[in-house]
DNA sequence: GTCTATAAATAGATAGAC
DNA sequence: GTCTATCTATTTATAGAC
C-alpha cells in the first residue's frame, strides 16, 4: 500500500515496513481461501499477524483493501508465472499449465475465494486501478492462447473465446478439489490431475 | 419446521402457516443466491418477506435453521426432478438432465450458494438429519448412473465415480454461468448448453 | 507505527404487549 | 403468531497515549 518502491534503495525501515505488509497479506490471503471475505474479520487478521487491529489501519484503510491487496498479489504472481511459462510451448499445453498453477495454489489453501456477486468487496475490487489492470493483463494473454490453441484445433473452435477463458477462472474455485481432499482416498498430485482432465476432456469417454 | 404433514387433512391455520413458511423459505433461498449465507442478514430476509424479524423466529429457531431449511427444499426438489427422469433414457442423458436442471436452476437465480468451509451453516447442516439423509440419498441414485454410464463406455471409466459425483455438484454453484449472463452476449438456453458441453466434453476439440 | 481503550454501527436473538 | 422495542455480542473503525 505505502511506496515502498521508489527509485531510491529501500531503507531499512522500509525494507521492514514492506515484509511486514507482506506477513499481513499472507495472513489475509490464507484466511480468504479458508473462509472467504465475509466470513473473515479483522480481529483474526490482526491475530494471525500478532500485531493489534489499530496498526492493521495504519498499514490498510479497510477490510476491503485489506482483502485487495491480497488479490491483488495474487494477480501479481499468477504474472509471474505466466511469464515463466515457456513460450515454445503449444498454446494448449500454456493453458493446461495456467490451470495446474491455480489448482496448485487451491491445494496448498492458498487462492482466496471470490467475493460473491453483492459483496462489497467486489465494488472495491471493480474500482482499483490495480487489480482490473492486472486482471485485464492476464485476460489479454490467456485470451491469445486460447485463440491460438482454437485456430490450430486443440480447443474447440466453437466455444466462445470467453466462455474458455471463464471456464479456466472457474477452475480456481473448484468446490471439487476440496472434497477430494477431504475424501483421503486421494494424492494432491492425483487430484490435481483428476481436475486438469476433467477441464480439459470432459466426463465423457473418448 | 412445524409439523404440517399431519395424517389428518390440514386445517385452514396449517395452510396459512405452510404457505408463510414457503413464502419465508422462497426469500431465503433468493438471498441464498445472491449473496450467500455469511452476507444474508435476517433483517433482510424479514423485509423480503414482509414480516417482523421475531415472527421469523416464531419459525426458525435460528439464522442456520432459516438456511438449512432452504437447502433441505432444493433438495427435495432435486429428488422430485430426479423422479421425472425417464428410466427408458442412457444413464449418460439422465446425468446431463440433471446438470440441466441446476444449471436453470442457477440462471433463474434460485440455486443457494454452498456454505464455505468453515461456515457455521455447514455444521448445522452436516448435524442435520433431513438434509443429510436427502443428499445421501441423490448422492447414491446419481452414484448408480454415474456406474452404470461407465460400464457401458460412455463417461469415462478411468475416473473415480466419486469425482465424476462432485465435479457435477460443482455445476451447481459455477461461477461462469453468472460471468456470461453479466456479460449479456448469449441467451439463457445459449449459457446452459455452452457450460453442459464443456461438462461433459471438455474444453478440447474432439 | 504500535499499543490499549473505545466509539459507532450492525448482527443475531429475545421480551412482552396485543 | 405478529408486532415494537430492546438486549447482547460482534464487527468495523478510530482516538489518543507512548
Amino acid at each position: 500500500m505505502h511506496a515502498g518502491t521508489t527509485l531510491a534503495r529501500p531503507s531499512f525501515k522500509e525494507q521492514m515496513l514492506a515484509a511486514r505488509e507482506e506477513a499481513i497479506i499472507t495472513a489475509v490471503n490464507r484466511l480468504l481461501a479458508e473462509k472467504g471475505f465475509d466470513a473473515m474479520t479483522v480481529d483474526e487478521v490482526a491475530a494471525a499477524v500478532g500485531i493489534a487491529k489499530a496498526s492493521l489501519y495504519k498499514h490498510f484503510t479497510s477490510k476491503e483493501e485489506l482483502a485487495a491487496a491480497a488479490m491483488v498479489r495474487v494477480l501479481s504472481r499468477a504474472q509471474l508465472f505466466l511469464d515463466t511459462v515457456s513460450s515454445g510451448l503449444p498454446p494448449l499445453d500454456k493453458l493446461r499449465a495456467v490451470v495446474r498453477w491455480t489448482l496448485d495454489l487451491q491445494l496448498a489453501g492458498q487462492m482466496p475465494a471470490l467475493p460473491s456477486q453483492n459483496s462489497s468487496l467486489r465494488a472495491v475490487l471493480l474500482a482499483s486501478r490495480d487489480y482490473m489492470d492486472k486482471l485485464m493483463a492476464i485476460s489479454d494473454r490467456l485470451g491469445g492462447w486460447i485463440e491460438a490453441a482454437q485456430r490450430e484445433g486443440s480447443i474447440n473452435p466453437q466455444l466462445p473465446a470467453l466462455a474458455v477463458l471463464y471456464t479456466l477462472y472457474a477452475r480456481g474455485c473448484h468446490p471439487v478439489l476440496g472434497f477430494l481432499k477431504a475424501g483421503g482416498q486421494h494424492s494432491d498430485e492425483q487430484i490435481a490431475e483428476l481436475v486438469l482432465g476433467t477441464c480439459f476432456d470432459g466426463l465423457r469417454a473418448r
